[in-house]
DNA sequence: TCATCAATTAGATACTTGTCGAAACATCTA
DNA sequence: TAGATGTTTCGACAAGTATCTAATTGATGA
């Protein structure tokens, strides 16, 4: 089992533009709200249930979410669940508010 | 004279999507970044020297961070300058760390 | 082992956007 | 007023991307 880390997060100039992309997209921005509404993994497919979109696509935006490390990816079997990261939220508002 | 509001701005979901897009692009990270660093309204020329960039691409970008609230424009006859709206930032950071 | 189901990948398409050069607009100055 | 200078708008183009369907991969259960 791994301990959360307490340590002030960095992150790159590199990270911080995949943030602010995969924030830039009204579909991504709400399903990191949904994602973040539940303190436990969600599943894909009660994330799929809620929006108007094709499998296809859902994984494509997971991808950028995961990619940009707002989310943490949880692999049962053949389900997949995900989690906000709210260590990397934190810091990307954080360095951002200190523009 | 305009005295400043220390009323807790609230931002519209529209708002928030105009400045997730405009933080977007590492350009106008940059620009805002710039602005941000001057305590006094920045001049567009001045900023124009800092950036490989045409006029007419500084235009774009910077009607962009106007219309997401990030920056206030100061026209002064031909001259045209820009400061950062603190305010609208930390709204933003605000709300994107309360997801 | 085979059929089924969840998720991803591939390929195609329509739309968005960052960029530029040229033209237009606005202001200053000689 | 005419020219020069700072900024914006226009039109075009290339690159990126959100979306879909179809095909593929991977895991489960009969």
């Amino acid at each position: 089992m791994v301990v959360a880390k307490r340590v002030k997060t960095e992150l790159s100039e590199e990270q911080i533009q995949l943030i602010a992309k995969a924030l830039a997209d009204p579909r991504r921005y709400e399903l990191l709200r949904q994602i973040g509404s539940c303190s436990t993994p969600m599943q894909c497919a009660e994330i799929k249930d809620c929006h108007q979109v094709t499998a296809a696509t859902l994984s494509h935006h997971m991808k950028e979410l995961e990619m940009a490390g707002l989310v943490r990816v949880a692999r049962e079997g053949k389900f997949v669940s995900y989690i906000l990261r709210r260590d990397v939220l934190k810091a990307y508002t954080e360095q951002l508010a200190a523009i």
